[in-house]
DNA sequence: CCTACCGATCGGTAGG
DNA sequence: CCTACCGATCGGTAGG
């Protein structure tokens, strides 16, 4: 099966390699036995969902008994809290550097898909917490949570705006096209739990072309 | 704001309108309690999820006691999977006409670009089960489900591959736009839930316009 | 980090 | 369609 992708594109892409691994990690602050836990709940938590998960087997992951769970975390919201939120920040600082970088807004844009298309590459299991599972956060983390997420919807949609303002981006409803382009790389998680053995570079350059440039011969 | 939206596209979009509405529906074999306790299910299975939905929740939203459900239903299982198969029933049947329905594949194409849009519009919260809730379907019933899925995959992408041998679509992986296209309509039953008053027949169109033509200017 | 255990809630049944 | 109730499992705690 012929397998083409425009080289220019790839390009396009692979400028920006490796800016979220070096974006500041709290995880880091996390003992190494928290960490294991909080990997092991993305874990569960994508494969059955948050509420399909008890801590029974969330500690039988981390071969623990149950109670020993809460030597590390206080609550198993607690843990879901962890999972969405270090994730979000990783977002929302990269967004601060995207909006602060020189170039033109479609290069923004191009670097806000990278952005996506990288994290997912990273950390793959906590996105579907951040896509399915924080409606479960207790108050007062849901509130903040859903802020953050209209803060960056706000920001991405500024950014759309502006590019085509700028020219270089068709005139189409830019709220519209932002849910495109999330949900475009939405999937890669979900495509990488199930072809593990592909080339991961290879797909975020093919999904940005596709946007770019469209499905039409 | 600017509000661009290619009229050509929009017409082919909206020519083959309402063809779901008449495909075969099994959901005329339920007693009228029958039908109002899935459609309260769907719904809150889409906003709290499959596990965190209680069968007194439920009982709740349809004005029962939780042990008279089961004058109607099975099980909590029961519900899922006629949530689950009634939804994919309409997929597979949608697909053999399209199949089966003369024109290039490229109008195959859209016509299955159309059907999701369509099928979210009609259904708007059966979606949610059938794109993430069906994992807790008990067996037989997931394995089913998940031959039934991969059918339709094999199905989609032979006909994206076709179109590119057509020369109509560029060649591009035909699984990876198969799950571009995919992930493009999902949001759709999101972004319905939250904009409620926008008028639903312009967003397939947008989407469609924006999965053919691409972003760029 | 474990054993032992708590009250609450779960899906579901008996019986009328 | 209800009241009354079942065993199982839930998140979490006491105490060592």
């Amino acid at each position: 099966m012929p397998f083409l992708v425009s080289t220019a594109i790839i390009f396009l892409f692979d400028v920006k390699q490796a800016t979220v691994a070096s974006s500041p990690d709290q995880s880091a602050h996390y003992s190494e036995k928290k960490q294991e836990i909080l990997a092991a709940a993305a874990r569960l938590f994508r494969d059955r969902g948050y509420s399909a998960t008890s801590m029974r087997d969330l500690a039988g992951a981390v071969q623990l008994k149950a109670s020993s769970l809460y030597n590390h975390i206080d609550s198993k919201e607690d843990i879901l809290q962890a999972i969405c939120f270090s994730t979000a920040n990783k977002f929302m600082t990269a967004m601060k550097r995207i909006e602060d970088q020189p170039g033109s807004y479609l290069d923004k844009v191009k670097a806000l898909v990278n952005l996506h298309a990288e994290i997912a590459a990273i950390d793959l299991t906590s996105i579907a917490s951040l896509n399915d599972e924080w409606r479960h956060l207790p108050e007062p983390y849901l509130s903040e949570f859903l802020y953050l997420r209209r803060d960056y919807e706000r920001r991405f949609v500024a950014i759309l705006q502006k590019g085509m303002e700028e020219g270089n981006i068709r005139k189409l409803d830019p709220q519209v096209l932002f849910y495109t382009i999330l949900s475009s790389v939405r999937w890669l998680y979900d495509w990488r739990h199930k072809h593990p053995q592909q080339q991961a570079k290879e797909l975020p350059g093919q999904i940005t072309e596709i946007l770019l440039a469209g499905v039409l011969q």
